[in-house]
DNA sequence: GCAAAAGTGTTGGAAATACACCCATGT
DNA sequence: ACATGGGTGTATTTCCAACACTTTTGC
């Protein structure tokens, strides 16, 4: 609903030319979106940063953003983003916060909504290395522009309960993986300990994950099967409910 | 982070005067909120409406919407709207998501992102009855101009996954409240049947009610006992974790 | 006394936790 | 042989779900 509400102004029965009128005299803001993409190796969890090109944070690092075009929805303003950043597409891709202080951005009012992404740092190598387009630890990276570090700590937060109550490690992950590098995925983005067999236990119950009969190669180690993720049987069993608990 | 990516531009080191210029260039867009306030009465979940002033949604259902100003913080503009439109401050207000299809508003590009909001429906008679607000029953809620039943699904959604996690419910109900209207409230915003028993056992073994040794009145049947919740006691014990579970 | 809801305990099963040993591989 | 992590089983506990009867009040 659109109203400017000034005292007592009638609000009944407006016409699409005086709402028009009002939406006119009101955009003096720019909408953007940034990108928080998060990626796993080494067994750290990791996001994507580049150079902020403007002076006034010069050295210091920013989240992928644009703006959004006039005639551009909102999500495709994101994938776009994604895309011409990183050369990236093809991506779960979700909305997370928008953040909307007047003073956030130097150059006027520019409210900017963040989205969250999860890569396979090992299968999509970064075609696009503008600005010094890398990935960074999360834990350690600091020195952000704007308010890119509460950005991401919103996005990081996002992650981590959403991890938990769905299946999106495995986008992070090779699509053969080892239990252990499960596990060390859940252990780095929680930031916690978990007691091996009963990870094993818990997601062997779970029963999404399916044998490919293979091994690890070139471990120093004794090799571990390696599984994938059984997306179709994960549609069919998934949860509709958790019980009250606070 | 900014930048206006034409082709093979510099992206280094932008002077403020660069962005400035893109940004104005860019604005052809507005913000606005929409709040999506739930109340509970007579066992149900309600939801506050006004009608649209909008000619081409004439007699269809709207929230609580306003422009966004270009020099108010977005959360500003959210509680200024609830205040305008209903008179009501001092509410939990909560972000829940961005709505930027380009085709969304008739009068042009305008760019909503959605509050929610929880009110105990008798402890705040509403004073600002313009626009035919008043309450209406979420789930037979219909004819919805713009999106907003779209908007309205996402809050509700947001609601049913919030309540289930944190003691937000206690702020539909009076201070004082029986066992029986706290399960009526859970009842009706998740939408299923609980047994009386161990709902009542869950609760007090979470340990956050405390006894006001008051009864109700004027009830046709036994009365029952009346509890507050101990918000003190909660900030004290509230869990960081929940396991892993999809 | 009767209708309506308050109040109360127990039990069985499922899931989570804690915990220790042997195995396969590379060096 | 040894170091490294893979792989497995069991006992304990905790949590949840299912379930029925007695009590208090208003009418």
């Amino acid at each position: 609903m659109i109203t400017i509400t000034n005292g007592k102004q009638l609000r009944q029965g407006k016409t699409l030319q005086t709402i028009q009128s009002e939406v006119a005299e009101t955009n003096r803001l720019a909408l953007s979106v940034d990108c928080v993409i998060f990626g796993f190796d080494e067994n750290k969890l990791k996001v994507l940063l580049i150079r902020s090109d403007l002076k006034k944070y010069e050295g210091r690092y920013s989240l992928l953003g644009d703006l959004v075009y006039p005639a551009e929805d909102l999500d495709a303003a994101a994938y776009r983003i994604l895309k011409q950043r990183t050369g990236l597409n093809d991506l779960y891709l979700e909305q997370v916060q928008t953040f909307g202080a007047v003073d956030r951005h130097p150059a006027g009012r520019v409210v900017t909504v963040a989205y969250c992404s999860l890569v396979n740092v090992q299968h999509h190598k970064l075609k696009i290395l503008e600005n010094e387009l890398h990935w960074h630890d999360v834990k350690s990276a600091v020195d952000f522009a704007f308010d890119h570090k509460e950005i991401l700590d919103a996005c990081y937060e996002r992650l981590q309960k959403r991890i938990q109550e769905h299946p999106l490690g495995f986008n992070l992950l090779p699509k053969k993986f080892s239990l252990r590098e499960l596990q060390n995925l859940y252990e780095a983005i929680l930031d916690v300990k978990m007691d091996r067999r009963n990870f094993r236990k818990k997601f062997f119950s779970m029963d999404f994950l399916t044998d490919t009969n293979e091994m690890e190669q070139d471990v120093p180690h004794r090799p571990g099967k390696l599984y994938k993720f059984n997306y179709e049987k994960y549609e069919k069993k998934k949860k509709k409910w958790f019980g009250i608990d606070f």
